[in-house]
RNA sequence: CCGGAAGGGUGGAGAAUCGCUCCUGGCCGUGAAAGCGGGCAGGGGAGGAAAGUCCGAACACCAUAGGGCGCGAUGCCGCGUAACCUGCGGGCCGACGCAAGAAGGUGCUGCGGGAUACACGCGGAGGACGACGCCGCGAGGCGUCUCCAUGGAAAGUGCCACAGAAAACAAACCGCCCGCUGGGAUUUCAAAAUUUGAGAUCUCAGAUGGGUAAGGGUGAAAAGGUGGAGUAAGAGCCCACCGCUCCGGGCGCAAGCACGGAGGCAUGGCAAACCCCAUCGGGUGCAAGGCCAAAUAGGGGACCUUGGAGCGGCCCGCUCCAUGUUUCGCGAAAGCGAGAUGGGUUCCGGGUACUGGCUGCUGAGACAAAUGAUUCUCUCCUCGGCCGCGGCAACGCGGUCGAGCAGACAGAAUUCGGCUUACAACCCUUCCGGAACC
RNA sequence: GUGGCUAUAGCUCAAUGGUAGAGCCCCAGAUUGUGGUUCUGGUUGUUGCGGGUUCGAGUCCCGUUGGCCACC
């Protein structure tokens, strides 16, 4: 119980947002906010569900490995810090164009400070990678 | 020794923690079951270009897929090559049948065929411009390098700027030659007294008649060329040679080749201008297409009469809709699934591409789209310092220390072959440039 | 996966296979006390790149690079 599941670490495919009516609702109604290379859209979901997420490469920001680099970064930064928001929520991340040739340190740093703007973060501690 | 360019090859290894996806096999919860949810173990998990989508093929569906016209593409000859399709034989399975047998199937196996035209590769032939070399007095010939989308210019139409006389039914501006007319000079003869007439030679001119196409500085290209004979001047008018065209049999699988004979020579170039000839091409693309639970709107299929509409560029053919009869399941998204056994590679044999044999190894399958994140170690490599060795030197090699630390291009999406483009570092081949020494 | 358009001066665009041009911009001069306007003159180009056909390509053909658009 005291490693319970819940703060397992995993991202599996039920954990994404698949639909495209679910990425146009959560971008048309949630709320936005821009930090740095990200733009996040999100919705609050109720208490006891899992919060999912959405990732959005759009071809502006570069070739085929450039989006696929940054969609994988999105989504490590997301599964490491998926216990970490208030409530759960339904996440729209947009990657933007200066995200090409970022690391994961600088990437998790404007998500970081993104949801901190937003006050989706628990107070208690900041987990990190590694 | 250093630097550069082109082509070809390789395109780091190991480990830990946390994760993703697929396959196989268990486990737990729930449930009558199917199933759903959770979790465990083992195994697989990007490339030489996966890219661009440039070309071709397979595969799938569509009935405006058929016929004709149009349109598009391709165009010397031979050989070789993929996925895939397919023929015959053997093995195995096998509905059905009492049995014998047997429709059929097969991710098994042997021998083939196709994979077109027009993907592409290799070899050959021919041609072209330019360069170089050799031979010839010359026109030209031969060889090497480079390049070639290489059917037809004697079916027709069109174009060939500027320059030039002329740019395509040859023509005739200058020129040359023979005449005609007029003038001038010289000279001969005659008459007569310094003039006239006639003739000859030379020369000038023409709103002049013919001959000729040798020459004319142009042009990318000037109506076969070089040389001679010949002529009033000239000309394939004639002759020799060179080139060209046609014919003949021979050689070669063929493209073609060389040889012999004939023809005085026509037929300028452009078809990547229209066009003609030959050959090929229906269209759309795995988002092709197939199956399907629940819920929901109400419709869907078959047949036939009549009417209306449409038709991928056009026509013929054709299709659809409404009405009528009959029948019962149809259906977008989501889900399942199309979807990977075909090959790659080591070794050996034969070849121009390539191919045969045998053994071993390897084996992606997502669908808002996996193949990741962080860290450590090892080498490869780069830069700098110091030391040693080699060298005249430029510089190279080795050791050690420090820093950078796998550094580039780039991410499967139905499959296969080709083409093109991008590419750090290292290796190989060829070429170019530079430095030092002999 | 499929189809199309486009690249010409600093910008916007022209140009039958035959000397690449117009407008704006820029520069110089004139006009004005100064500036603007106006007038005159001038500079502007590897026609994206590489090949090929042709006597000769912005144009024709092939390849290639970049940009833009559309469809399922």
């Amino acid at each position: 119980m005291a490693e319970e599941p819940t703060t397992r670490l995993r991202f599996r495919r039920n954990a994404r947002i698949r639909l495209g009516k679910d990425f146009s609702r959560i971008r048309q109604k949630g709320e936005r906010l821009v930090a740095g290379c990200i733009i996040a859209n999100w919705i609050p979901l109720p208490a006891g569900s899992h919060s999912r997420l959405g990732v959005v490469t759009s071809s502006k920001i570069g070739n085929a490995t450039v989006r696929a680099r940054a969609r994988r970064l999105l989504r490590e930064t997301f599964r490491v810090h998926q216990h970490d928001f208030v409530r759960p929520l339904d996440l729209v991340l947009v990657a933007r164009p200066s995200i090409a040739g970022r690391k994961m340190q600088d990437v998790e740093r404007d998500f970081l400070t993104l949801c901190k703007k937003a006050g989706l973060l628990k107070k208690t501690e900041s987990r990190s990678c590694g």
